[in-house]
DNA sequence: AAGTCGGGGAG
DNA sequence: CTCCCAGACTT
């Protein structure tokens, strides 16, 4: 009869699978607390195969933190465009400010400074302190949850803030035993991500099955006990293409809203008719608008709502005051309409644009 | 505690 | 379609 959970013998048997069957990823090679914080940053709640590529395009642009402090934001969204979440970005950037002027441009080598930093929470403040510095703190992200709940039988709802704290505690002295913290909290990332898989973990795989509840139990499916959530509702927003022959009106997003300071067609949400949305724009541009013809529409699901955005030609009546600087919008050139930071949406609209012509 | 914030891959 | 990903931050 073994029991269950990280015994010293199950935190050797997960060190030696992650030894030996560790993905490659470049931010393992030339280790540095730089490489591997952005590459942190860029893996929050994102997959390893989409970061790679927008990691190597970052670390051969911005170098080193002197190099991404001194950049302007807008550069550092252009290398982020299509990654998700700015204000990862933006908080990136004001982290790389901070580290120059009050840390002499060196990270602070503990759990609890590197806490202090904008960007920073408990999952990846303890991913630098155990990769980077080899210091014994454990991970908590969504693999974590997920292979703790089954290798212990831990029933609580992942969801809790207090679920959190409970396996960090949990962990605190099995990343201490492996005497490499940085192994063992990268193992339990990897083993979550390629064998204990949400659907149909593969336990014939698995280094530390026969330390699993879940599987002497059978009651993987069951674990980690998550809340559902709340299903979404779906908004109808309207867009305007208004351009003559050379150029397009392009408006700029509010700044801490959904893909705060990108740049779209200009449009937003409408209740029962796309021209309420008319008296918006007026108010916002200066811009009067009639509404043309009903070009095509588009979907995009976001987190927690859906948009189905209807894009319709527009002409403008009466006057406008453009280049003021007192509106955020901006007559654009047509060939360069994609060196503006564009959310999913609008580069599906680019995309069509595009195609519309030829 | 609940809501906000992206985009994409897997099934 | 649904789920969820190497989460952080605001309200």
């Amino acid at each position: 009869m073994t029991t269950h959970g990280f015994s010293g013998a199950a935190v050797r048997a997960l060190l030696s699978w992650f030894e030996k069957e560790q993905r490659y990823m470049p931010w393992r090679e030339q280790k540095s607390a730089y490489r591997t914080w952005i590459s942190e940053i860029m893996l929050q709640q994102t997959r390893v195969d989409t970061v790679i590529p927008y990691f190597n395009r970052f670390m051969k642009h911005f170098t080193d933190v002197y190099e991404l402090a001194n950049a302007k934001q807008d550069e550092v969204l252009k290398f982020w465009e299509g990654l998700g979440y700015y204000s990862r970005a933006r908080k990136l950037h004001e982290c790389a400010q901070v580290l120059v002027t009050d840390y002499h441009g060196v990270f602070p080598e503990t759990y609890e400074e590197l806490l202090k930093l904008p960007g920073l929470g408990p999952y990846t403040a303890a991913a630098i302190t155990s990769i980077a510095f080899a210091q014994p703190v454990p991970v908590v992200d969504g693999n974590v949850f997920r292979v703790h709940a089954r290798l212990y039988g831990d029933y609580d709802d992942i969801s809790k803030p207090n679920t959190r704290k409970k396996v960090f505690e949990h962990l605190l002295e099995p990343v201490k035993v492996s005497k490499h913290p940085s192994y063992f909290n990268q193992g339990i990332m990897e083993l979550g991500a390629l064998i204990c898989t949400p659907q149909n973990p593969n336990c014939t795989k698995c280094p530390v099955s026969k330390f699993c509840y879940a599987k002497s139990n059978k009651v993987q499916s069951e674990l980690p006990v998550k809340k559902p959530k709340t299903k979404v509702p779906e908004k109808d927003v309207a867009i305007f293409l208004l351009e003559d022959e050379k150029y397009v009106l392009l408006q700029q997003r509010h700044e801490k809203k959904l893909l705060g300071k990108m740049w779209e067609l200009p449009g937003s949400e409408f209740k029962d008719k796309p021209e309420e949305v008319l008296v918006k724009i007026k108010e916002q541009t200066g811009f009067e608008l009639k509404v043309g013809k009903k070009l095509k529409i588009f979907r995009h699901a976001y987190s927690h709502f859906k948009v189905k955005a209807h894009l319709y030609e527009a002409t403008h009546c009466g006057t406008a005051i453009v280049g003021t600087g007192l509106h955020d919008v901006q007559w654009v050139e047509k060939s360069n309409l994609s060196e503006k930071a564009f959310g999913k949406i609008a580069l599906d609209i680019l995309k069509y644009l595009k195609l519309r012509k030829a």
